[in-house]
DNA sequence: TACTAAGCTCTTTTT
DNA sequence: GAGCTTAGTA
């Protein structure tokens, strides 16, 4: 049944991507090179079974992003038509997820499980850590979870952690010898919560195919044909599932490419890549070395560094187009210097050969890089458009507004509780929710169950009205879910719980904003309820599983005109005409994290501590940080990465370079500094006034060539002008030592709390 | 309980 | 520079 479509598409692929595309029984590795036109294989390659006459209900395909199974759903529907909406394409999580729900039952979850963002599973273990009274400098949220997650991409319940010799010892010997039972709390709290976090989704996942048989055979028959994309980032976890649900029928199709392999912190192993010869004796492999997309020069250069790498896969690369220019270096002393060169030489090139800003890219390895750039390319008016970062949905407003939803849907969610209970103020303060958590450990109880029960703990008396009419007020919201869609929901939510109204009344340009952003979430939701075809998606319970599992970088306005930035992790797959790549520097890229210099030096630093108290601690670090910054710290020399592309192609002048490096280290720390995420919009995250004003504000023309005075004497009543906030008022100096602050009454924003060390300020003299 | 001022801390990538 | 905590005050 081959129709003129196929034959048309066959006729435009080189051999081994044909044979790759035809070959669509048993076991298959396809080997993809970058720009190698996996994607165009992968497309025609499901298109090719369903054309064959496989039905897409038994199709799987799993891929890393929700953007990349969007792109290809959309591919393979030009080619096949509506049928393609039925393929379960999906992302690891968002498969699993689905799954989950359905049986929820059977791991004693919910059908409708919170998910908890990586900002809820912090939270939850730093109370955790709290309510253990451990040291939480020394527990902190972020290693812990990096911990817990780390256990839970290689399978390893908090049961089996505890009995885990390696785990527990490596634990002792850095000094936190209490994960094991953090990790057993933590997990007992998100059951009892009804959450999972994004690990539960594939360990949950798992268990239940481990456990229940039955389950795990019914999507073994229902999937017989299962494909991964970017095979190469898949870890333990993920390796084994899929492993199970291919295990009947052994159609399993795996795509990707050792030498892109990016996620390994996130547990993903490239041995899954390079053992699955051994898993599948009578596997086909095929390799797609031609590169389509880049020229000679950027091929070979890639080909050299990669060429390093210790383990790989036998492919050779090469590519059939022009030798292309050479790469150019720019040598920059800051990264304001680096921004502004880069900003120039897009706006030259684009001005000499006529380009749209679309055809540019920056990248960097850390999303807190984007600050210097986007000053600079705002001064040259090029429109950018950032991918990553903070997302809209962490911040305050929205994350407000979702918790009241999530809330609702599932009153166990402590998480969302916390947030919410006493906002809008209604009385509830701290020393109220103290005792409820008492309560909540006490009795082995989740926080609404203390909450709607408050009558029943006796020194609750006081606060039992307050704490039973928010009880009320969710419950009503629950009796409507049956009825409402997510929209009508959404609304009803903002509007009674007065938060819109709240909003709308704030006529600060924070305030309009953060209105501006729940009108967005609202019309977003309205947006999901009348675009989703299936009638029964549309309930609240559909929506935010949906929003958990969606990132910033998959919404898709390709069709803008501006200038992309974003980290290198999120360019993946694509391309752009003209790249530029910022902050090649020692320490900054390779991560001084991945390079592990910076983990021991913390590692020394704190086992430097053990045995004292934590005032000793305290002014041994005081005194370490007077003498060094971080930075310097570790002596600056050009990474090996950088050395080898430098000496690839171009002429080095070290003296300079090395110049650069000891110019950079001084605002080493800078850099890092507010890596915490540019705004979008006006406010942060916890919406309080005297912070910054985001992004896209502009700069009054009159300030635009601003270059800040020594503001070391300022005092009470001068009149200053600050570069984004314009004219104001010093109302107080203080701090002798560490970060100086003043607080500045703005004529535009009101007060404004500023480290002088940092502050763009002119001083305005009459 | 709510709010503000002062002070300390802080380095990666993403679902 | 900005998050976030704590101390202090209303």
């Amino acid at each position: 049944m081959m129709d003129q479509n196929q034959q048309d598409y066959l006729k435009g692929l080189n051999p081994p991507q044909r044979e790759a595309v035809l070959q669509t029984e048993g076991p298959v590795m396809i080997v993809a090179g970058a720009g190698s036109g996996k994607t165009r294989v992968l497309t025609y390659r499901i298109a090719h079974m369903i054309a064959s006459g496989i039905d897409p209900f038994n199709i799987l395909a799993l891929t890393f992003t929700n953007k990349a199974a969007k792109e290809m759903r959309k591919r393979i529907e030009t080619v096949v038509g509506a049928e393609a909406r039925n393929i379960w394409m999906g992302t690891f999580h968002s498969i699993f997820a689905k799954i989950l729900r359905f049986e929820a039952d059977k791991l004693g979850y919910p059908s409708n499980f919170t998910i908890y963002d990586t900002d809820d599973a912090k939270s939850l273990i730093k109370t955790i850590v709290k309510e253990m009274k451990l040291d939480d400098k020394v527990y902190k949220p972020n290693v812990v979870l990096n911990r817990i997650s780390a256990a839970k991409n290689g399978l390893i319940t908090y049961k089996m952690y505890a009995s885990a010799d390696e785990l527990t010892s490596y634990d002792s010997v850095s000094g936190r010898p209490h994960i094991a039972k953090i990790y057993e709390k933590y997990a007992e709290r998100c059951f009892r919560a009804g959450a999972m976090d994004f690990d539960d989704l594939l360990l949950k996942t798992f268990e239940l195919f481990t456990r229940h048989i039955d389950v795990l055979n019914k999507y073994q028959h229902k999937f017989k044909y299962v494909m991964v994309d970017e095979y190469q980032d898949t870890n333990h976890c993920q390796y084994m599932i899929v492993k199970k649900l291919a295990a009947v029928n052994e159609n399993i199709c795996v795509v990707g490419d050792d030498a892109q392999s990016i996620y390994s912190f996130r547990g993903a192993t490239i041995r899954n890549i390079l053992n699955f010869e051994q898993d599948y004796p009578d596997l086909k492999v095929f390799k797609l070395e031609q590169n389509y997309r880049s020229t000679q020069t950027i091929v070979n250069a890639a080909g050299s560094i990669i060429a390093n790498n210790k383990e790989q896969l036998e492919k050779k690369v090469w590519t059939d187009n022009h030798l292309g220019e050479k790469i150019k270096v720019i040598r920059a002393v800051s990264d304001n210097e680096e921004g502004r060169l880069i900003a120039q030489s897009i706006f030259e090139e684009k001005m000499k050969k006529q380009l749209d800003n679309k055809e540019f890219a920056i990248l960097y390895r850390t999303n807190a890089q984007s600050r210097s750039l986007e000053e600079a390319l705002r001064k040259l008016n090029l429109p950018y458009r950032i991918y990553g970062g903070l997302s809209f949905y962490q911040r305050k407003e929205i994350k407000d507004l979702i918790a009241y939803m999530r809330l609702t849907v599932n009153h166990k969610d402590e998480e969302s509780l916390k947030r919410i209970i006493n906002y809008p103020a209604r009385g509830i303060g701290k020393t109220t929710l103290d005792k409820v958590q008492l309560h909540a450990a006490e009795n082995g109880i989740s926080w609404w169950e203390v909450v709607a029960n408050a009558e029943m703990f006796p020194n609750l008396s006081s606060a039992k009205t307050k704490l039973k009419d928010f009880a009320i007020k969710i419950r009503s919201f629950a009796t409507m879910l049956e009825t409402k869609d997510a929209y009508d929901m959404a609304m009803h939510i903002a509007k009674s719980t007065n938060l819109l109204k709240s909003l709308y009344d704030d006529k600060t340009v924070e305030g309009i904003s953060r209105y501006e952003n729940v009108v967005e979430l609202l019309n977003g939701i309205k947006e999901f309820v009348e675009n989703d075809t299936n009638e029964l998606e549309k309930s609240l319970g559909i929506y935010l599983q949906d929003i958990a599992l969606i990132t910033d970088a998959d919404k898709d306005d390709g069709s803008e005109d501006k200038v992309s930035l974003m980290t290198i992790h999120s360019a993946k797959g694509l391309e752009f005409p003209y790249v530029y790549i910022s902050g090649m520097e020692e320490n900054l890229f390779p991560s001084q994290m991945s390079t592990g210099s910076r983990k021991e030096l913390e590692e020394e630093r704190r086992l430097f501590y053990v045995g004292m108290t934590r005032a000793e601690q305290k002014l041994t670090l005081s005194y370490a940080n007077s003498r060094f910054r971080f930075g310097q710290l570790l002596p600056c020399e050009p990474s090996r990465f950088i050395t080898e592309i430098l000496d690839d192609f171009i002429e080095l002048d070290k003296k300079a370079f090395e110049h650069a490096s000891e110019q950079r280290s001084e605002s080493g720390f800078h850099r890092f500094a507010n890596r915490n995420k540019p705004k979008p919009n006006f406010g942060n995250k916890y919406g309080k006034s005297n912070q910054s004003v985001g992004r896209t504000a502009k700069l009054p023309p009159a300030i635009q060539n601003f270059e800040p005075e020594d503001t070391s004497a300022i005092k009470v009543g001068d009149v200053v002008e600050h570069q984004r906030f314009g004219r104001g008022k010093v109302a107080i100096v203080d701090g002798e030592s560490g970060n100086k602050k003043a607080t500045i009454e703005f004529e535009q924003f009101g007060k404004k709390q500023l480290v002088l060390k940092f502050a763009k300020l002119r001083f305005v003299r009459s």
